[in-house]
Parts: structure tokens; sequence; C-alpha cells
DNA sequence: CTATTTACATACGACCGTGTTTGTATAAAC
DNA sequence: GTTTATACAAACACGGTCGTATGTAAATAG
């Protein structure tokens, strides 16, 4: 038994992340047994066990490695001259993270079809607090552009706030359970751009 | 033991189905396990294992019992006068059946938030064959609607119906993961008549 | 340099869920 | 009216998974 330093024992922390990622991605969260994971990452459950109070904590850690700085990456510029471009440049970030980062792609798809929302997982369905800011967000850019005429005559702020909202909820399913070769992954700009062309004045 | 006639097995059958629809809302495909099944529908494990080869067989049945009569009720009239109305009704028609009828509902939620798609489930991941039928409806209600000059102009069908599409989709799961309070559940007429407003000529 | 804590590996006990097998009373078939 | 198939209940055997307890060598604190 090899004791290791602080810095080597971080470094299995993350293996085990990362291991942890994997196989919840290949077996859903609910049918990944730790002893799973230990065996991914390279060290036995001891290991695990050291580092997460259980498989829930483990989740969990995972998903913060990678769901935080995702929706930290996706901001609007409150002073933006034109606040429709600032939209169309923040959807299109969101799926270029999502074709460029292979830990956020992979996280998005474990929460989204790789496990049951139930008991302790059943708070964060729908991920209330970011979701709700991102729809405030949408919200106060189309205000920007109301207020500045460049929108479409008839629609107000939150409606198209809120469409664009289903919008992308929409689409980033579809993009993620769509393989690579999926029309929406393809086609995902050119959707983004044409969904904002409908509400321009 | 009674040994039961035809018809009060198919009744036993259905029974379970229930009862697994109930359990696996609560917690989680997964995590039921067929004792807490057959405890829910008032019979044995025998029961269900004489109805359902295992788990597997018996989600698919509860999901085909509620799923199959839900996409057929969405349907689009292909010699409509008013391609734009009749897009507006299916749509309407989707989120009137998920307030009114209970076992879709729950079922979609199942489907939706409380399982997870690795292994005999992946195949089903995006019910490939359903929501591009719909996806092809769409688009042939909009080729109606343009051949009619019923659209604002520079959008074309195609871009229109995926962008209707991923509205739905968007709709549908933020609609799901609300409760019966939210916004979205209140709000999901005004925002499908909204939506259809906004590709008006 | 000693004592203690760390970072794991290993071993143990217990429970659960699964699939199958066997039992059985009755409905249905002939 | 037998016989057979049906519709379950009950019992069994099995492996998997969890949490914990224990062991241990090296890092770190003093």
């Amino acid at each position: 038994m090899v004791r290791k330093t602080k810095e080597e024992a971080e470094i299995t922390r993350l293996h085990i992340i990362d291991a942890a990622r994997r196989v919840f991605l290949q077996c859903g969260v609910s049918h990944t047994s730790l002893e799973k994971i230990a065996a991914a990452a390279g060290v036995t459950r001891g290991a695990v066990y050291w580092h997460f109070r259980n498989k829930s904590e483990l989740f969990f850690a995972m998903r913060e490695d990678a769901i935080l700085p995702f929706v930290d990456r996706v901001v609007f510029d409150a002073e933006d001259e034109e606040p429709l471009a600032g939209i169309e440049t923040a959807l299109l970030e969101i799926f270029r993270v999502l074709a460029d980062e292979q830990k956020t792609r992979e996280t998005l798809e474990i929460v989204s079809f790789k496990c049951e929302y139930v008991d302790e997982l059943l708070p964060l369905m729908g991920c209330s607090a970011g979701q709700q800011a991102f729809l405030d967000d949408l919200t106060r850019a189309y205000a920007r552009a109301a207020a500045r005429g460049l929108l479409r005559p008839g629609a107000t702020p939150e409606v198209l706030a809120t469409d664009t909202f289903m919008f992308v909820g929409g689409l980033v399913k579809h993009w993620l359970e769509g393989g690579p070769e999926s029309p929406f992954r393809q086609g995902a700009e050119e959707m983004v751009r044409a969904h904002m062309a409908l509400r321009r004045a």
C-alpha cells in the first residue's frame, strides 16, 4: 500500500469522477455499481468510499464538475447594442460547447437520459435555478430589443422569450438524443439563426 | 387458489400494468422491484411472471398501453383549407390530452424522467418512429400553408416545421417537469397560439 | 524521530432482487 | 366426467451490491 500525497489523492478523486461519467453514460446511473466505477478508475471501492459517501454524492460531484462551468459559459451582455445578436450568440455558444466539450456533453447526456429523477434526485429535475435564470435573461434581452424597435410587430418580449426557451429546450434534447450524424446536430447552428430571423422586425 | 377465468386474468394483467405505472412513477423504473409492483397490484410475483417475462417486458407493455393511443390522437388533416389552424389544433390537442388523461401524462413522465435509456431501452430513445412522422406531418402542413400564401415571407416550411418541432419538444418537457401549478402548464395554450401567430403572414 | 493521520485495499456480513421451480385449485377442452 | 391447461401462490437458490470494519504503508505533523 503506497500512501499517496494530497496532490495524488486529488488526482485519484478526479479519475474516479471521470470513470463514473463513463460508466454512468454506458450503464445508466442506477445500474452502475461502485465496483464498476472503481474498476474503471483502476482503484477499489475503498478509494471510492474514501472520497465520496455513496453513489449519490459521487453523482452530484460529477454533475457539478461539468454543469456548473457550463451555465456560466452562456452569458448575456446587459448593455448590448444589438440584443437579438446577443441572444443568437448565446444560443450558438450552447451548441458550440455541446459539440466541442466532451465532458459537458456526456454529463448532459447522463442527466437527460441516463438517470431517474426520484428521491434525492427529484429536486434537481429541471435544474430549477439555472433554467429560470436563463429564461429571465432571455426576457430582459428581448425587452431591450423591443425598446430599440428591433422586434417584429405584435410580439411581446415575454412571449418571444418563452418561445425561445422552449426552442432551446427541445433542440438540446433532440441534439443530445441524436447521434453525431443526427440532422439536428448538423443543422443546429442554422436552426438557431432561422429561429432568430423569425423575430426580427 | 381460485383459478380465474380468462376475463379475470386479463383484468389482473391490467391491474399489474396500472400498479407498475404508479410504482415506476414514484420509485423510478430501475429502483422498482417486481415485488413492489406485485404488492401494489395485490398479487404476488408469481402473477407478474405469469403475465410478463420480466420487468422490461412489463415496462414495454405499460408504455404501449398509453403511448400508442396518444400518438394516434394527434392527427393532421391533409386536405385542410387552413393548414396553420390545423397545426394549432393538433398542438393544442397534445396539451389537452396531457392535462386530461392521467394515464398518458404519467406514462410520459416515466419515459421522460423516471427511466434510463441503456441496453434494451436504448433503441426507443427519442421514439424515433413517431417523432419523425410528426415532424414530417408538420413539414407537409406548413408546405400546404406556403402554397396558399399563409406564411410570413422569408420562412420555408422546413425551417418552420423544425422550429415548431423543437418548440413542442421543449414545451412538453417543461410542461411535464413542472408541477400542476407550473406556469408552463397553465400557459401552454397561450404559448401555442403565440407560437403559431409568429408565423402567419 | 516518533506519533498520528491519511489514502487507500481487503475482508465481512447482510440484504435484496431475480429467475426458476414446484404446488394447486379451478376453468376449459374433449 | 376425465383430462389438461391455466392462473396464479409459495418456496428456493443464486449472485450482486451495499455499507462498514479492519488492515496497512507511507505521508505528514509535532
